[in-house]
DNA sequence: CCGGATCCTCGACGATACTG
DNA sequence: CAGTATCGTCGAGGATCCGG
């Protein structure tokens, strides 16, 4: 039933894993792009706007090696490389999504929990 | 239906920061003792083993600051100080252990592709 | 027992320059 | 276009000491 509970310290700390790769600070906006289409390189940087080659090629390095993504090279003049989620990849929505929506849900109440535990602070 | 597709940027955000929180280092680990039954920050620092006490008292802030644990003080001497989860936080619970089981049914398939991606770049 | 204050280390991340 | 290499910054986190 819980997360952690019934499973040993290695299988925790996976999921921990897990977590950490899913929470760092580009692998869902990635994650979120590719899930509307295959993207190359630069479009998919296009897109992300702000992020530095380095980390893009290093968070696609890591889907990649987990099997979430994949990389498709088109020899040709200029180069092209297409990313694309696989069917795990594209798995990794479901779980996530339902995390997402208890964000969401539970947005309001984390402000006001957060305003309630600073205004009594200031006092 | 997908995590962020259909939200705005903020909201996304919200997300990944929501994500980043219980994927960090110990925040899922003392979620999950606590999941169990109230403890004392002694017997909570006992359990998690190498946690210093900076981050213990770090993470129990940010979980307090959000709602999702309650910190409650018995004046005494020495003083007792006992964090239980709020329901808000039993709640997240269940979002968490979705992902859980994704990753425990996916663990093998990831470790495949690993060992695959692995192997062929020592060629 | 609880936890704040301080110092230190180390890895994540960004910026920039360079290559096939 | 799609990277790799290098350098610098910054914050997370650990160790330790101190106070209530």
């Amino acid at each position: 039933m819980k997360p952690c509970d019934t499973q040993d310290t290695g299988t925790c700390q996976r999921i921990s894993e897990m977590l950490s790769r899913i929470g760092d600070k580009w692998t869902l906006l990635i994650v979120r792009e590719l899930g509307q289409g295959p993207l190359r390189f630069s479009a998919l940087k296009r897109r992300l706007g702000s992020i530095s080659q380095k980390m893009l090629t290093a968070t696609l390095r890591n889907l990649e090696r987990d099997g979430m993504v994949s990389r498709t090279v088109t020899p040709a003049t200029p180069p092209q490389v297409e990313y694309a989620l696989t069917a795990m990849g594209h798995d990794l929505f479901r779980p996530i999504a339902a995390l997402a929506e208890w964000t969401i849900t539970h947005a309001d109440a984390i402000d006001a929990a957060r305003q309630a535990y600073d205004g009594q602070r200031a006092a």
